[in-house]
DNA sequence: GCCTCTAGTTGACACGACTATCTAGTGGGC
DNA sequence: GCCCACTAGATAGTCGTGTCAACTAGAGGC
């Protein structure tokens, strides 16, 4: 109850089915990067606390599907690295759904704003 | 691809985490409702295709954690209601996870947008 | 040898939206 | 009388996906 955390645990609830988005974008404006990096650069755009647990099947199943392409790196100074590229069916998918999320938002915004503006009167 | 059904089935996954702020938003603007009708204002709200096995079981956990409460009205023309009315709790949640969900969409909301303001060129 | 950082993989788990099916009351068509 | 549609709610089971936790492995420091 008014447990601070229970915002952050929401937070992972919406994560599902945004993340691969913001990974896609992040792919979309980087032109190239790889898994832990990503976490690095989404951790900084505002998502923290990303696992690696969640972001490498993220990548394999937009990989399955062909969203991204990926190659793989041997270390130079350090461990090998799979560096992902977006696809431009990537693309394709990433404008339209970005546009649905923009939609969808703007939708759940004015739900909650209209309850939330109405109580203080 | 480009399936306009791919971005129907990514609302489902949007909706986690959301919805019970919709409902709550929705109680506290209505002040006492009951789950079919609010199948329908949130059909009207842009959130259309809910089912009853989506709604009943939702309105069971809020009530389970405090934050709703119910009356059961035997039916006058039709089956019997269960009303809901938002408690303070409930209200106390509404208004901290929405101001969440606003920062959370838009930062999600500034990375994609990054990344789409960017294709034109 | 051991620790830490980087980098990626995998399996078990939990949570919640969906599907499908069930009970019940009211009213309409035939 | 019977079947159907609409309203109203409940419940079992499925599926996707984010989390947790443990693991492999290379490079550098001590």
């Amino acid at each position: 109850m008014s447990d601070p955390r229970a915002i952050a645990d929401r937070q992972t609830q919406w994560l599902r089915g945004v993340l691969d988005l913001a990974v896609l974008a992040t792919l979309a404006s980087a032109g190239t990067s790889y898994g832990y990096a990503l976490i690095q650069s989404l951790t900084q755009a505002g998502i923290p606390d990303l696992k690696g647990g969640t972001i490498y099947p993220l990548l394999a199943r937009l990989e399955l599907e062909g969203l991204v392409e990926s190659r793989w790196h041997a270390g130079d100074g350090g461990p090998g690295r799979k560096y992902f590229t977006i696809t431009a069916t990537g693309r394709e998918v990433l404008i339209l759904s970005a546009a649905g999320w923009t939609d969808f938002s703007a939708r759940i915004g004015s739900i909650l704003g209209g309850a939330l503006s109405r109580r203080g009167r």
